[in-house]
RNA sequence: GCCCCCAUCGUCCAGCGGCCUAGGACACCGCCCUUUCAAGGCGGCAACACGGGUUCGAAUCCCGUUGGGGGUGCCA
């Protein structure tokens, strides 16, 4: 029997990371023993699921690069309606459900009287309620016994059945619930493994009773993902943190930074190599290794990780994946020069960790002239007394010397020594002169690249009058 | 309340009875390198929640306590 995953998501939202997460799990784990990797859209409620949203997933799932094997032909629980409804009949015709027209109000009120804990009662079951559209169909579960089943992250789990309240399977609309929806879908796809978030665990016994109320066959193997939790060690939230994928996107995450980043929350390679190409990880990956408790979410290893993914690339890689931010930049597009970024790449790759932070590195290579930050003119040339003298210096020193890194370096070093000054205070007024900050990628290379003449306009302006 | 899960540095991961004086990574702090800032190198800080067992031996196994989290919808 070949192994088959599934990522079965519902279409309320953009991708978040932990949806990112348990799709990526699901995707490592088939690819890394050959399985299958579907995508299942789960949309039985109508009110809240939105089309484009599925589209949405899918094209985060793309930019992951978590290719899934049933493109074009996700299932969509909600062109399944008859054969749930089918179900449903035959389970109210077996006396394993029936219909309930029970108000919540009414159940809370009854279970407040009579001194239970919250939880449907059971009121409707020996009713014989015609289902109707002011009905739901409840499952009848077990009074007594248990649901058990061996978890491959943590191990034997069991619920008593008597703790089992009857659940809602089908609403008073007709349509029928995510736990039946799921657990047939999961047996008709023929899924072995189910993996997903530890928020799901509790219904992991319904559907287990449903399954096989059904004979949806056996029982799948199962493998509940810690969930990755944030600020406050809770589960990650829309209000507290920032959980849509597309916003890493935005920001100027890779996504093989993601996908390194999020495979390491709740899971480790044995050799201890955190930061790898994605095939690697795929071929240390073990569903035996997932760690069973709560991953915080840590935005600075990500940032971390980012980094190193974005050093690694060569100029041209880098220049492509920089390039949709570079469209952003304050230049006018025809003044971007893709020789003098590629000359300059090495540097800024070494500077940033996300690729929103590029155009800021080198936007005074393609300005008329640099935008100058305050406090950086402030502190180099403004309050600084050796200013004139240097810039002056430099002036006159840049106009006649060779035009290269080496010989830049070597004339600024003397001008500098000329008003005992070391290199790293002599450099500083002709920097903000020239790229508008204090701080940025090495200042000669830079010089080599902005040519004479821009140089030499620069200090001019920088410099205090003459005489 | 009830049900379920979890418990090693601030965070992530390693450890699956002796190799642990508990290892690596991020963050943080020093030092070195250095044209700023980074990157890089070196070093430092820092954890087995607690109490009982089991065992010659426990971070590792069992029980309990405490703490944290998740669920408890005509959401998924």
């Amino acid at each position: 029997m070949t192994t088959r995953v599934r990522f079965a998501p519902s279409p309320t939202g953009s991708l978040h990371l932990g949806s990112a997460r348990t799709a990526l799990f699901n995707w490592l784990f088939a690819r890394s023993v050959g399985g299958e990797f579907l995508v299942r859209i789960e949309d039985t409620d109508a009110e809240r699921s939105k089309d484009e949203l599925v589209q949405s997933v899918f094209d985060t799932l793309d930019w992951l690069g978590l290719d899934w094997d049933n493109r074009g032909q996700e299932p969509r629980q909600s062109t399944r309606a008859d054969v749930y409804r089918q179900a449903v009949e035959s389970l109210v015709a077996d006396g394993r459900a029936y219909a309930c027209d029970c108000l919540r109000a009414d159940v809370d009120a009854r279970n407040e009287a009579a001194g239970r804990p919250p939880g449907y009662d059971g009121h409707c079951r020996e009713r014989g309620l015609e289902v109707s559209d002011t009905t739901v169909v409840r499952f009848a579960t077990p009074g007594d016994g248990e649901v058990a089943f061996d978890d491959v992250v943590r191990g034997r789990v069991s619920f008593e059945c008597a703790n089992l309240e009857d659940f809602v399977i089908a609403r008073s609309d007709g349509t029928v619930t995510f736990l039946l929806a799921n657990a047939m879908d999961d047996a008709a796809m023929g899924i072995t493994h189910v993996m997903r978030g530890e928020d799901l665990l509790n219904t992991t016994p319904k559907g287990l009773l449903l399954r096989r109320a059904l004979d949806g066959g056996g029982d799948p193997i199962f493998a509940h993902l810690p969930l990755i939790v944030g600020e406050g060690r809770k589960k990650l939230s829309k209000r507290r943190d920032d959980v849509a994928v597309e916003n890493y996107r935005n920001a100027g995450y890779l996504p093989e930074a993601m996908v390194n980043y999020l495979a390491l929350l709740g899971w480790g390679p044995d050799d201890g190599v955190e930061v790898r190409p994605v095939e690697e990880i795929i071929g240390q990956f073990s569903l035996e290794g997932i760690n069973p408790s709560p991953a915080g979410f840590d935005p600075k290893k990500l940032a971390h990780v980012n980094a190193e993914k974005l050093r690694a690339l060569d100029p041209k890689a880098f220049l492509a994946v920089a390039e949709p931010f570079l469209a952003d930049g304050p230049w006018t597009p025809e003044d971007f020069d893709r020789d003098v970024f590629l000359a300059m790449a090495p540097e800024v790759q070494s500077r940033v960790k996300t690729l929103a932070e590029v155009p800021a590195m080198v936007d005074f290579l393609f300005l008329p002239e640099p935008i100058m930050d305050e406090a950086s003119v402030a502190k180099a040339i403004t309050n600084n007394d050796a200013a004139p003298a240097l810039l002056t210096g430099a002036i006159e020193s840049f106009a006649t010397v060779e035009w290269n890194a080496d010989s830049l370096h070597g004339a600024t070093l003397a001008l500098g020594e000329a008003h005992g000054l070391k290199l790293g205070k002599a450099q500083a007024p002709i920097r903000v002169a020239v790229t508008g900050r204090t701080v940025g990628p090495p200042l000669f290379e830079a010089l080599t690249l902005l040519g004479r003449e821009t140089t030499l306009d620069r200090l001019r302006r920088a410099a205090p009058p003459a005489g």
